[in-house]
RNA sequence: GGAGAGAUGGCUGAGUGGCCGAAAGCGCCGGAUUGCUAAUCCGGUGUACGGGGAUUUCUCGUACCGCGGGUUCGAAUCCCGCUCUCUCCGCCA
């Protein structure tokens, strides 16, 4: 969410902005419900302000002139009443669509519709010539009895699998290289609850109900299954006043992550590329209102992302994602790809992490503020998250980037102490 | 899951319908005094939103005593619901 008074007096910025992200909003609404509302709150402080001082009259009137003024009072009581309801419905329809503009934009960040308009800034690793036709990853898994894909659609759905054997072990190899690698770079580690309450969703940008939501709540609850620890490691802090000589907090989250991948069912797919449920680690950060702070904490997110996946000795991309593919909250945002030579006809890049910069967009609903010591007033604070490990795309990433010609998979030198093995099969 | 107790300003803690934005103490900040790592005294000390004034420190109003409703002319105070914390019991990895 944007600060109300920024967007009113940044108009020309906040349209352009809309504009490129492919957002439309309708700014003249905004400006006018908030003419009104400060209006009506002016009003009712005034009324608030003659009931008192009715209020105060009475203990001391005589008996004579009391039932006027309890009279009047409630004539007061009647009026505030109206104001506050008045009050509560502008604010309502205020927010609703002030909730709909996005978050503004890194002057860097390419504009663009789509994907294809996102900007590769660099490539690393050398993408494997096969001397033979490799194999994607649900090929491998089941030749090596990795994934159960039937009794996963048999007691959870379509969507949901179990991992059986070695990659079990890869898994729990990516989490501890990921925690290790994250705890030396100066991150607190945090295993975090896989549900959240619909506020704190809501706070972080995602919308737990209804029908276009990805995120599955529980049944007569508030609850609500995390869609990534960003939620969990970002609600912590709700509604507290940071100190700012503590900033730039560095947390990192092992959690589940639940995915509805609503309207997502032609792109499905085959495989734990897109799966209702995964494993993840997790970087969140919380930095000074400062887009220099931010920014500095954002480059070294990416480059521990980057570090991760160097290690893995996987190729892989850095994608700058242009305007039209930022999402709500993000006001920078880079994806790493990682080369994947069973996707599509002979190997595509996809997805592995991301990485966002979200300026105070979800502090300001989260209400999670900084104070710099003797300095008056609090200041939002700039949230920034990014995938350390996504163990499902890492695992695909890892099956068929170092598969053999004889069908084996080796095991990435820096998983090994925790697989136990150097090659599957 | 059952029974009970509680939630007040940075902290401790008073306050059971109007004079309470809220006593007192601690802490903190400023000043005075004494000079020996301290004591004493005086003053100040929340946040948010809005109006007015002002190139800083100003002023007025409104809201905030866990959260949300209700009663009342008037609620920290009474009533209802919720959340959280603590104690005891049960259950459990």
């Amino acid at each position: 969410m944007l600060d109300l008074q920024y967007l009113c007096d940044n108009k020309d910025a906040v349209l352009l902005n809309c504009r490129n992200r492919g957002v439309t909003v309708d700014l003249d609404k905004i400006l006018a419900l908030r003419d009104r509302r400060s209006q009506a709150i002016q009003e009712g402080d005034a009324l608030r302000h003659q009931q008192k001082d009715v209020s105060a009259q009475i203990p001391k009137a005589s008996a004579a002139d009391k039932p006027a003024l309890v009279a009047k009072g409630k004539e007061f009581r009647e009026k505030i009443a109206a104001n506050e309801a008045l009050v509560k419905e502008i604010e309502t329809e205020l927010r609703a669509e002030q909730m709909r503009v996005p978050n503004m934009t890194h002057p860097d960040a390419p504009v663009g519709k789509d994907e294809n308009e996102s900007k590769t800034v660099r490539t690393y690793g050398e993408i494997r010539k096969f001397d033979f036709k490799p194999l994607d990853h649900v090929a491998l898994a089941e030749k090596h009895d990795l994934i159960d894909f039937a009794s996963g659609a048999k007691v959870a759905g379509h969507g949901f699998y179990y991992l059986k054997n070695e990659a079990v072990l890869l898994e729990m190899a990516l989490v501890q290289f990921a925690l290790q690698k994250l705890r030396k770079e100066g991150f607190t580690l945090y295993t975090t609850p896989d549900l959240a309450r619909d506020e704190v969703l809501v706070g972080i940008g995602f919308n737990p109900r209804g029908p276009e939501t990805q995120i599955y709540s529980i049944e007569s609850t508030d609850l609500n299954l995390v869609a990534t620890a960003e939620i969990t490691l970002g609600g912590i802090y709700k509604d507290d006043i940071l100190d700012i000589s503590k900033l730039p907090l560095k947390l990192c989250g092992l959690s589940h992550c639940f995915r509805t991948e609503a309207g997502a069912a032609g792109r499905a797919g085959r495989g734990i590329y897109r799966v209702h449920q995964f494993t993840k680690v997790e970087m969140f950060g919380y930095t000074a209102a400062d887009n220099a702070a931010s920014d500095a904490l954002h480059f070294e997110i990416v480059r521990i992302e980057e570090e991760i996946f160097q290690a893995l000795k996987i190729p892989y991309r850095v994608i700058d994602t242009c305007t039209g593919d930022l999402g709500g909250p993000a006001y920078r945002k880079f994806d790493l790809e990682a080369w994947m030579p069973g996707r599509g006809e002979a190997g595509e890049f996809g997805e592995v992490t991301s990485a966002s910069n979200c300026t105070d967009y979800q502090s300001r609903r989260l209400g999670i503020r900084c104070k710099q010591g003797d300095k008056k007033g609090t200041q939002y604070v700039h949230t920034l998250n990014g995938t350390a490990v996504a163990c499902t795309r890492a695992i695909i990433a890892i099956l068929e980037n170092y598969q053999q010609a004889d069908g084996s998979v080796m095991i990435p030198e820096v998983l090994r102490p925790w697989v136990g093995v150097d090659r599957i099969g």
